[in-house]
DNA sequence: TATTGTTATACTCTATAACTATA
DNA sequence: TATAGTTATAGAGTATAACAATA
């Protein structure tokens, strides 16, 4: 079934992405979770990102905060933390996002017309999602 | 990039799947287990399957003994232990087997011929993952 | 000595509920 | 009253290590 070898992918993805960042010492969450910050983001923005709930986010956030790599600083709205990469937290991003993108070369054995066909279903599916499509 | 897509998609499947067998009141561990078993199965090769721990299968066998849907045989090396159907543990696989497909229809909106060719791609990935191809 | 399965334990990831503060 | 974030707690899912029985 379809489902089924997707799943069992994915869990090959998910290995790859432990490999590839396992060399920076980082909990696979707090990879995750600094990789997400391409930007100063809210708590609330971040669990939106990583599809979690935000009471986890503050959890990553503290564990960051201590390694020094984010800040977090008050927004405009007094209810909002922005959470901020330090120059630390910065540079371990670069690097972190490099190796994941060099580990992750998917599916070397797949002709580069295929790889643009898979990519063009998945948004599609992505999509699908997104909009709530009965499946 | 593409694994984080795919994992995006799986993870959908996987709350497909969730909701699927939710009604049959199983945990989803045991739900899978017991779909597994599509014939006598030892410990181990259940394990393989669900691609986890020995130990772990200990436990779902034991749940779903005391369910009365699987019984515990010794095999010919007495070392093996053929974890078996119960006529009731068939009757629920059969039906969780059927509304896992039915409910598992995945992406409607995508036509047949590109159902086609994702479903080649990710053959080719399983293959390249089993061969334990460089990626 | 190697393999099957089990036991006891512990760990990782994550959510829920109740709370505080701001809006 | 509703929203952002936090705290404390609890749960699911799973692995590790040590072990017993059999090969």
């Amino acid at each position: 079934m379809l489902s089924r070898m997707l799943i069992r992918i994915a869990d090959r993805a998910r290995a790859n992405f432990a490999e590839a960042v396992a060399p920076f010492g980082l909990p696979i969450p707090l990879a995750r979770a600094l990789l997400a910050l391409h930007e100063p983001s809210s708590m609330r923005s971040i669990a939106d990102f990583l599809a979690c709930d935000p009471s986890y986010v503050t959890g990553l956030a503290d564990q960051l905060e201590e390694r020094g790599l984010v800040t977090r600083q008050p927004g405009a709205d007094r209810r909002i933390k922005l959470v901020i990469l330090t120059p630390a937290g910065h540079e371990l991003r670069e690097r972190m996002a490099e190796a994941v993108y060099d580990h992750g070369r998917f599916a070397p054995t797949i002709p580069a017309d295929k790889r643009v066909q898979l990519r063009e279903i998945l948004e599609q599916l992505l999509e699908d999602q997104d909009k709530g499509v009965r499946r």
